[in-house]
DNA sequence: TTTCTTTTGTAAAGCGATTTAGTAAACCGA
DNA sequence: TCGGTTTACTAAATCGCTTTACAAAAGAAA
């Protein structure tokens, strides 16, 4: 297999400079037909394509964007990753996956692709707290757009799922059902989305039983593992709650485990709603009740966030979006049973 | 923020040429200690990093691998890309994602990438059947790894799950519960992977029932809406079946969707086996027995055979390798009650 | 006819590394 | 002290494309 033809090839079989070729395939020079059409034969004739090494190092820029992920076997992430390597390839652009897997450290680094030109923008979702370190290096570097859980401090377009509106879904729809005793499990207690659940949930509640609502919060991690171990502490300390909110598909899977291998049943002894509902849980026994996150949607938004921004305009910067979530109702929650028969 | 600084910067602070520099880095020369730390605290102080654009200009190469693959949002393919990410990651390997999402010629254009030098190698997984013509570009191509699903006469590394294996592990457990009339749901007719579950679980059921079998083979896609069609299929069709060997969790999840909303319950009126066993299956009602594919092994095997095979011996390259499934035992399987009551 | 514009290009300098070929200085044994 | 070998390093070409600055030819206006 001969070697690649280069534009020098092409435009010795064209009779023109490279330089023309250039120019016209980047759209910097009109040229009459018959000259074009001539090179245009060429580069079909020899199979041309550009190098996009060199490409790049011409230009500067890459027409490739980043995406620093937690982790991409997880099924929200995947599908998040999926929707924006689909508009991403729309655009003609490349994507460079990058996962932290909680690898320490991670992160700045794959901030640094950017400094070091590697990639023209990022989409950077994160799963752990910060100490600001990560917020200035994010300001520093710039071109940055933060998706699904904030960065506090950093100033970048930032995107996420409507939280306190997912958790206040949940709230009237237990309430609805006469919980006022509920159990939140969510992530990190210093990230937003569990803040914002949690106010949410709280609302949710409030409304509809003012002071007489006990919320008992249990924070952890996005994993199945601290899932489980929800559960377990559930049970070991006997709580009074008659429902629980699980923050995420996987706390839910873990807590769903243990809940059945002790013999709890939902929804009779306890109520669940789950949030993002991105597995199948609707197969689930019972199927579960969830708050349903609009990934794709966020997918294709973030992208567009980062290729609309002007990143001179300090001002646009700063701004947050939040995407709408919806409640899916299923059948893992009902009435409290234990308050019930309490009370008659 | 001042421009990145190059390796001129860097030699200019270290009092050295740039060659000097460039050939420390990559260990063509050996400098005695003084020079050395010299040279390294100017980096260190100036914040060096390569740019890697002209980096894979220069060497010709890219260090980054591509990957190409149906759809990132089914959690199987997922896992197997979040895999070949961490193996590739631990090697300073980039990934480039590439989702052809049956996007026709999408495979092609990818394969491209190789051809002009866009990545160094290529892990390739198919999820339809080809007419030859992927078979020819690849052999062409070369440097491609075939993953999962085969794409017959290309002459490359190719990596699978015991697809027969498989088969025959669900077909015995079946037959080890009574049923010898049972649904295959498989994906495209003319692919392995439905090819050698069939004859797998064929062999599995034959093996204790000899004549007395009866497969009925349904063909469709990997995707729930296969499986929701396959099971209404099913129901129409009245089979005598007591049941189904489902190929992939999509098509178990579509399946179970319908035989659900239809009331025909599980395992009561049919057994269900399913393949893959990524998503969780196990919180199923009824939890589903299914054979596991060992996705993880998958990717990193995948990226190993794409590092360690000499592409010049082209007797090498004609390998197909199998890594072993194995059945986890659930309860989506009972005795089939039907034949049960008509015998007795 | 002369001069100014437009059209149709080209030459050459980058982009930031790698790498080949080579050289100056120091060392070394006889 | 002389040729030969190491040691320590460098100059310059190269990768393949982009882009700036400029030029020759053709056409238009005066």
């Amino acid at each position: 297999m001969a070697k690649a033809p280069g534009l020098k090839d092409v435009a010795m079989a064209a009779g023109v400079s490279v330089a023309t070729i250039s120019r016209l395939l980047n759209g910097s020079l009109v040229l009459p037909d018959e000259t074009r059409s001539r090179i245009e034969t060429a580069i079909r004739d020899l199979g041309y394509v550009p190098n996009p090494h060199a490409r790049r190092l011409s230009r500067g820029r890459s027409d490739m964007i980043g995406l620093v992920i937690p982790d991409i076997s997880n099924p929200f992430f995947a599908m998040l990753v999926a929707s924006i390597e689909e508009e991403a390839d729309k655009l003609g652009l490349a994507v460079s996956l990058n996962a932290t897997l909680n690898r320490p450290g991670r992160e700045m680094k794959y901030l640094g692709l950017i400094e070091h030109h590697h990639v023209d923008g990022l989409i950077f979702v994160t799963n752990h707290p910060d100490d600001g370190e990560l917020a200035g290096l994010i300001n520093r570097t710039g071109k940055v757009v933060i998706v699904d859980e904030d960065v506090p401090g950093a100033i970048v377009p930032k995107l996420f799922c409507d939280n306190h509106q997912g958790g206040y879904l949940a709230g009237k729809h237990l309430a609805k059902f006469g919980h006022n005793k509920v159990v939140f499990v969510g992530g990190p207690e210093e990230m937003i989305s569990t803040a914002r659940r949690y106010a949410g949930l709280e609302q949710g509640l409030r409304e509809r039983f003012g002071e007489d609502v006990e919320i008992t919060r249990y924070c952890g991690e996005y994993t199945v593992s601290s899932g489980r171990h929800a559960a377990r502490r559930f049970l070991d300390e006997k709580l009074p709650a008659s429902a629980i909110f699980a923050s995420s598909d996987e706390i839910a899977i873990g807590m769903i485990e243990v809940l059945y291998s002790e013999g709890v049943s939902i929804p009779d002894r306890v109520s669940v709603v789950g949030f993002d509902d991105v597995g199948p849980l609707h197969l689930f026994a019972p199927p579960l009740t969830a708050v349903r996150q609009p990934v794709r949607a966020i997918g294709a938004r973030a992208l567009s966030l980062l290729l609309q921004t002007d990143w001179q305009q300090s001002e646009t910067l700063e701004r947050e979006e939040l995407l709408p979530v919806e409640l899916v109702v299923r059948s893992s929650v009902a009435p409290p049973a234990i308050e019930k028969t309490r009370r008659t």
